[in-house]
Parts: structure tokens; C-alpha cells; sequence
DNA sequence: TCAATATATGAATAACTGTTCATATATTAC
DNA sequence: GTAATATATGAACAGTTATTCATATATTGA
């Protein structure tokens, strides 16, 4: 019957553990955060408004690639809510939501051991 | 020539974005640590393993899902580092690698403002 | 050695995601 | 109003990924 040598111990904890699985629904909130910050293309726009807000213009210079490229991912960033956006004029001047944001990316560099 | 009302600003902005991009190889690495927390039955995998190591069987238990799923997200966890293994006798036994690991999903959270 | 148990893995398929291209919308200047 | 500029978006295609199924490996006990 018992599956493995810590039946009790492991068992206890996998009952704690469905008692305190979040919701679905919060699951899936914290998992679209990590997949919206998990491109390569995606962090670039991150790490390049460390520097301060930018139009997207700017942004597609800091970053490369399309501009209907770098929208398409600034909306991604945007619906996630890890960048916000405000209209200036004719341009959209894009800027990091809050400083969760840059914590999240330090945390998991010094995780790596990686500076940046 | 001036593409926006901030031009000298943003262009600034752009200029030192793309002088403290890290390189590429460091973009990749801090890229798969957030892939593999983003998926959902992988995040479910390490709100399990909060409570305390557990064998596959145990966090199979946990999460739910078929043996061999389970077995592949924790593969992809592993060669992540975001969880360690040990054997056992006839078991594995995985827990979180690190607290850097807790504290990423729960800043998450805390950005989210839902509790976890 | 053999049987039983626990876990891992390769291949195949289905679903998802990023980019490109073409085009649409919104703002400004005239 | 029209032209020019900045940005966004829908569709399509290509590449990626998660799951399933079948099977392999590793450990234990007999």
C-alpha cells in the first residue's frame, strides 16, 4: 500500500498541498505574468524601458525587429499589465507598470547569477 | 526628423536601452526560467512543493494529471533549476531548488494581489 | 534470477504562439 | 477636407510546446 518510503510525511504534505492550491483562475492569472515576461523579445522591451519611458518608434530601435512585431508584443506586455500606456499626441509613450515589474526580473537575475 | 515630441529624450532612452541590453545568451537564460514557470501545470507543480518534498506519486496526487505528464513538467523544472531531485530507494524526491523560487511566485502574487 | 513498483522518455499529434504582410485607425499639419 | 506620420490589428504561416501512449530504466524484495 504504501507507495514510498515516506507515505506519511509525503502524503500529509500532498493533501496540504490540494487544500492550498490556488484557483484556476489565479493560476492562470500568474501563469499569463510569466509567459508575457518569458519571449526573449518580450524581455528585451522590459530591460529597454528600465532606461524611462518610450514611443514605439524608440522602443523598436532599443529592441530590433518590426514595428508590427514590437506591437503586437507591447500589447501582449500591456494586457498582462507589466507595461502601461499613455497617448501623446500621435505617439504612445510605453513605460514599465510598477516596480514589481523590474523586482521580478532583478530576483530572477541574481537567481542566474547574472548581471544586467 | 523628429518621430516624436520626446525625440531627444526617448532617443536617449533608446540609445542607453541598447548600450545595457544584456547579451543574448543571458536574454535566453532568464527567458527559460520564466517559460518554464509559466505554465500551469507546471506552477501547480511548485505551489504543491511549498508544502514540503514529495515523491512523483505524491505530487501526481497533488496536481492531478497522468504520471508520465507529470514526469515530463518536472523534467522541464529540473533542467530549469527551479526544482532538485534526489533518489530515494525505489522513489525521487523533489523539492524546490532555492527561495528565490518561493519569493518570484509570491511577489507574482503580490503584483497580482491575489493570495496564494 | 524474476516480478513488482516507481519513474523517465521517445514519438506522434494537437494546440498554441510569434512573426510577417497587408491594412486599418488615430492624430497632426496643411 | 487631404496627406503624412505613428501605431495597431487581423489573417496566415511556421515554429514551438504539452499531452498521450507505449515502452524503457532503475530499484527492491523474493
Amino acid at each position: 500500500m504504501a507507495v514510498c518510503d515516506h507515505e506519511e510525511q509525503h502524503h500529509l504534505a500532498a493533501e496540504a498541498a490540494k487544500a492550498n492550491m490556488p484557483q484556476e483562475e489565479d493560476v492562470a492569472r500568474v501563469s499569463a505574468v510569466f509567459k508575457a515576461i518569458s519571449e526573449p523579445s518580450r524581455l528585451k522591451i522590459l530591460f529597454a524601458l528600465r532606461q524611462g519611458e518610450m514611443c514605439v518608434y524608440h522602443i523598436v530601435e532599443a529592441v530590433g525587429g518590426t514595428q508590427s512585431a514590437v506591437s503586437h508584443q507591447l500589447r501582449i506586455l500591456r494586457d498582462s499589465r507589466m507595461i502601461k500606456a499613455r497617448r501623446d499626441g500621435q505617439n504612445i509613450v510605453y513605460s514599465l507598470a510598477d516596480e514589481h515589474v523590474l523586482a521580478v526580473l532583478e530576483l530572477v537575475c541574481t537567481h542566474l547569477n547574472c548581471k544586467i
